[in-house]
Order: structure tokens, then sequence, then C-alpha cells
DNA sequence: GGCTAAACGAGACGGTACGTCCTGTCTTAAA
DNA sequence: TTTAAGACAGGACGTACCGTCTCGTTTAGCC
């Protein structure tokens, strides 16, 4: 017997579609004016719907960024096919270059971290969500370098070499996200001793 | 005969107390409430000045923020003392390190680091001072890795791994920077094929 | 046999609960916070109904409260018993005066006169119900007036004066509804020239 | 030597341009949809001023009223130029009269009236500023009845009467301010027993 | 020593956004 | 068909800041 539904469906159901326009519009405003030239009260304006509704359903207008982020880059993990670390490596983080080529997806990612400064709770939901499933994603790659040699490097460090690269090239100082790096960072990575 | 200043300095000076309750009252918001806390009103109504007087020295409050930032760190460049790129790096990494076990400055790093992404302008003058500073200093001590052997592995990306990593762990994913770091880093660049 | 209803009550009928629950609760937050934090989302927040079922039946918040203070005062037109108008006068408003000392029936009645300003329709309902009810009261007194003299002051004025007294010191300079203002009253009409 | 003046005028001083377009516009909404279409929002939107700026000067957008009324009204207390009751008096009233004939002022009254119903605070400044002038006109004309028969009305009955019979015209029952109404006050409060 | 001019504190100004509350309507599932 | 529940678009609330604009005052170099 199922009595897993706690609340019984009550009231009216969410629409999809204000979901739809919201998302819609945050990255619309992002793309045209920047994560600053966002607000809740303008993406109420520009998709047509209340602010109240926002609210309910995200905590801040970046929480929406966010949720319009995941939806495009969906988590994708790519499931290391090969058992090379190198090989498998090199794929990682070709796709994850790919993304960077969308400025749209730049400039989502850019608010989300300058938001994460501001904000603690939210960088909390930031980490959860979007950090930590990038990280699992690339420590099972790393992990499986069977035969490698012993390393005195640990993983964790490896993972904020690959990570902290992509995001210093995002945030700090940038610079072209290209298969040249992609090699570089091989090197660095599988090379390491 | 000199005759460059056109302008003779006419008029009241700039006052130097005015310049220091504002900077003081700056770092002194920033560590009790984070950078969110901080407004221009703000600072102007701590530091007993107005805001008029703000707006005439610094073109936005990140700006404040990274003058007083900079009278702390004083863009002390260590100069590079041996010869040997791992002794000078690990120098340059146990330097950064100590300023990043101030939890004030790490607030200012963050605020500076979120502000950039908010305001293009700002991120320009801060890569042109902050950034490049500690760029051009480590830059000096890998480049003299003189019998050091070929690396496949440009300068350039050794100095986004190193910062990389720091920048990372400030704004993404919080960790420690400690001495295995340090020694971790230096493996990694010095060894870098 | 009788078919004369033409439609028949089809559905669920309508709530005596819900209605009483609406009524009390209308008239304990008009108690308790005034007819400035009297809300529709509120009465049906504390009466456990929903809101729709409130609109359903009463055109504004400002309806749901005549209907409560209605049954309370209940159109309680108390029949002039004897032929005298000084008697049956002071019993009028000696009458009147007794609501006028329960402070939740004020509160009530000011919030109605508030709302009959800002609410031209609910403004005509307002007179229609409440207070063409208390006029036709004092009237059927004055005009029993048999054998006194000719006053050259019209009834209606006679009843704008009483009414007027009363509502102003509800509304504007709050006073006492004592005994010595009903004498006072009754001197002034009953012995009109 | 003069030392009356407690704060030295500092910063930049109120604008008169702003004052006026703000109880302009109050007026003029309140005449185009009434007390109920009022807002703080919207008298900044029509004055083309700021919010903040009308709080800085008033606590309240009936306050706003309130001032654009008096600078009407003027509290043009006409001083009662005979020494006879019933001249005065009739005066007093028809020049009362005058400004009921104004839907304009009579709008503004009315809402006056409803939000002192709703807060208590400006019920108070309503009373002290507005109410209590009028009733101190009319009082300096009643209390030189000299040689009028003592009666057995107060006077503050009296006044009671009179306003009494005008805000009940103006809010609960509507009618006609005229020249028969005059002579009737005139009979009753002259005429006092 | 007086003149001129910039800098200063204070604070008013037109705006925009905040996050909350309410309005009146609509949608849902149960009664 | 009514009900409780609650989502929805919209609008107002009162507050905080933004960057600009007066103000009267203070402080300097120059005549």
């Amino acid at each position: 017997v199922d009595a897993s539904t706690p609340k019984a469906a009550l009231g009216r159901k969410r629409s999809a579609d204000s979901r739809r326009a919201i998302l819609d519009a945050a990255v619309r405003i992002v793309g045209a004016d920047g994560y600053a030239g966002l607000s809740t009260e303008r993406i109420a304006r520009e998709s047509g719907t209340g602010k109240q509704t926002i609210y309910r359903w995200w905590p801040t207008k970046a929480d929406v960024v966010m949720e319009a982020l995941l939806e495009k880059v969906e988590l994708k993990v790519p499931e290391p096919k090969t058992r090379d670390l190198r090989l498998d490596l090199t794929a990682f983080l070709q796709d994850s270059f790919a993304l960077g080529r969308s400025p749209k997806i730049l400039d989502l990612l850019r608010g989300l971290a300058a938001e994460a400064q501001l904000d603690a709770a939210f960088a909390e939901r930031f980490r959860a969500t979007f950090v930590a499933n990038r990280r699992a994603a690339l420590t099972t790659i790393l992990e499986r370098r069977a035969g490698a040699p012993a390393s005195s490097v640990r993983i964790t460090t490896l993972l904020d070499v690959v990570f902290g690269v992509i995001w210093y090239r995002l945030l700090i100082a940038p610079a072209e996200f290209d298969q040249e790096l992609v090699d570089e960072l091989v090197v660095l990575v599988a090379g390491a001793r």
C-alpha cells in the first residue's frame, strides 16, 4: 500500500507556463544587460508574471538563474567511456569547454559566482547543487587511473587545479578555452608524480 | 622653467583624514556584514564624511575597497631570493597563503571578485592593478627555471593553475590554504614536463 | 402542487458553518486590529474558509461586516410605546446610545463609514440598508408630534441633527454618549419652534 | 541676540517645486478617482517626484491631502463681525457651506474622514489641526450670546449639532447645503432654551 | 589680509529595487 | 454546485541605496 504522498495535491497547480516564462526572461536579461541588470522586479515585468510567483518558487533571483542554467547544462556528466585517464580527461575537458564557448552560459556562471560571494545561503546551494556535481563527475574519472604511478598530489587538489583554471579564466583573468589548454591540463594532471 | 602643471593647486586640498576614515569604514563594514552589507551611503554615514567626497575620489565603492586592500597587501612582491624554482615558488605560495589566513582580507578579495563580475569597468581596473601585479611577481619566479627541463606547459598556464587553485578555494569551493597544498603545487608546477 | 422553483437547488448547498465562521472572524479581526487590519485574505485564513467562498456571497469585506453588524443590531426599531414625543425620543436615544457603549460595535460602524467614503457602490448599500432603517425609525417618532406647536424646522433636518451628532462624535470628535446628551437633544428637537 | 534657530540650515534645502507638485498631484488624483484611487506611489509617479521625498515630509498620504486642503481653506476663520449671535452664525454657516459646494473639497474631506477611521495616529493630527480649528471658530461666536436667555444645552453640544449635521450630510446621508438649512440651524442653535 | 576656488559635511532630490501583503480571479480535488 | 486550498497577475506598501544636486562652511594658495 502506498502512503508516500504526505501532502495531498491541494489547490491550483503550479503553472508550467509561468515557470518557463520566468526562466526564459532571466536568461534573456542576463544575456542583454549582464547579471547586474537582473532584478526580480524586472524578471516579473518582462515575463508577464507577478513577483510573488517568483518568490513562491525560488528564494533568490540567483536560484532562478541556477535553475535555468541547470536546464541547459543538464548536469550532463559524460560517462567516462574508456578506462584511459588521459582519454577520459580530455573528453571531459573538451565537453566542459564546449559549454564555455557559449557567451550566454558564461554570463550565467559569472553571475552565480558573484552572487555566491554576496549571499552565503545561496553559496551553499550553489556548491551543493552545481559545484558538487561537476566535482563528482571528474572524481570518477580521476579515481580510475588504474595503472598510473602513485602521485603525491591528492585527487582533491587535482580537482581544484582543473576547476581552478576554468573558473579563474572565467572570473578573474579572461582567456581562451582552447585545445592547447586541454592538452596542458592533461599533462599536468595525468603526469603528476 | 617648468610650466607643466596647467592648473595650479587651487582651493582646499584633499583631506587625508577623510580618506583614512573612508578606507577604514569600508574595511570595517565588510568585516562586519560582508561585502553585501557595503554601500556608499553607509561608508559616508559611518566615516562621518559626505557621499560626494567618496564619489569625488573613487569611481565605485569597489575601488574604495581595492585601495584599502592594496594598502594592506602593499603589492608586496617578495623578491625571489634564491635561484631555485622550488624554493622561490614555495616562498611565494607561503607568503600568499599567509594573507589568505586573514578572514578580513579574504572578505575584501571575495567582494572585489564579485564586483568584477557585475561591473566590467571595475573588472578592468581590478585586473590591471591587482591581478596583473600578482601575475608579474610569479612570472618572474617561473621564468627563472633556467636549467629546468623544457616543459610542454606554457608559463601562462602555470600561472593560471597556481592562481586558479587559490581563487577557486576562495570563491567557489572553500578549502584550507595549508602547507600540503604548497607542496602539491610545487610538485605540479616545477615538475611539469 | 407547487412547481414554482424553476431551478432546483442543484449541487452542494451553502454552508451555514462557513457563513458563521466568516462573520465571526470579521468581527473578531476588527475588534482586535481595527477595520484597517481587516482583509478578505485574513478573514479566509482565520475562519478556515476559502476566499472564493467569501467573494461568492458578499461583494466586499465591508458587506461581510455590515451583515455581522445587522445581526447584532437586528434593526431593532423600538416601537414607540407612548404617544409623547419627549418620552419616545428619550427612549430611542437611550436605546441607540446603549449600542454605542460597546466598543466592538463602534469599531464596526466606523469601519463601515470609512468604507462608504472609499467605495460608492457600498455606500449605496450602506445607506439603503443601515442608514435608511435608522432614519425610518426616528421618523415614525418625530412625525407623531401631534399637538406640538408648528416648527420651522423640517423633520428631515431634525433627523440630520440627531444622527449628525451621533456620527460626529463617533467619527470626527470622540465624546461620550451620556444621559446629558440625551436630554439636550430632546430639548433641541422637541423644543424646536 | 537671536539664538533661536536650533539646527543650522545644513544641506540642500527643501524643494518648493516638489512640494507644489506633490500637493497638486494629490488633489488632482482625488478629484479624478476619489480618495480610494490615491496612493503614495501614484502621487510620486504623477508629480514626477520620488516616494522618498513624500515620506520625508509627510507621514501619510492623508497628511499630504490635509496640507493641500488647509492651503485651500486656509483655516479662514471669519472673524465674527457683529455681536449678534444669529447674524454671526448665519455668516459662519454660509461661509462653511460655500466650501461645501466645491466637489473637489468635499472629496478631500471625505477622504480625510475615512483615513481618520483607519489610522488612529492620523485621526489625532486631523482633529488637532482641522477639527479643532473649526470648533474654535464657532465657539467664539457661540460664547458671545450676551443677552441670550440661559440655555440648558452646553456649547459643546451645540458645536456637535452644527458640525454633526454638516459631516453627516457629507459622509453618511448626502444632502444639500442650502440656505434653508442655514436658517434651520440658526433657529435650533440660537433658539435653544 | 582679502580674494578666489576647490573640498568638505550634510542632506534633499528623482529613481529603482527590495521583499511582503493584499486584491480579485482561476484551478484543482473533495464533498 | 459548493467548498478549502492555493496559484496567479498585478499593484501598493515603506525602506534602502544610487548617483546627482544644492547648501553653507572650511581651508588653502595667490594677489
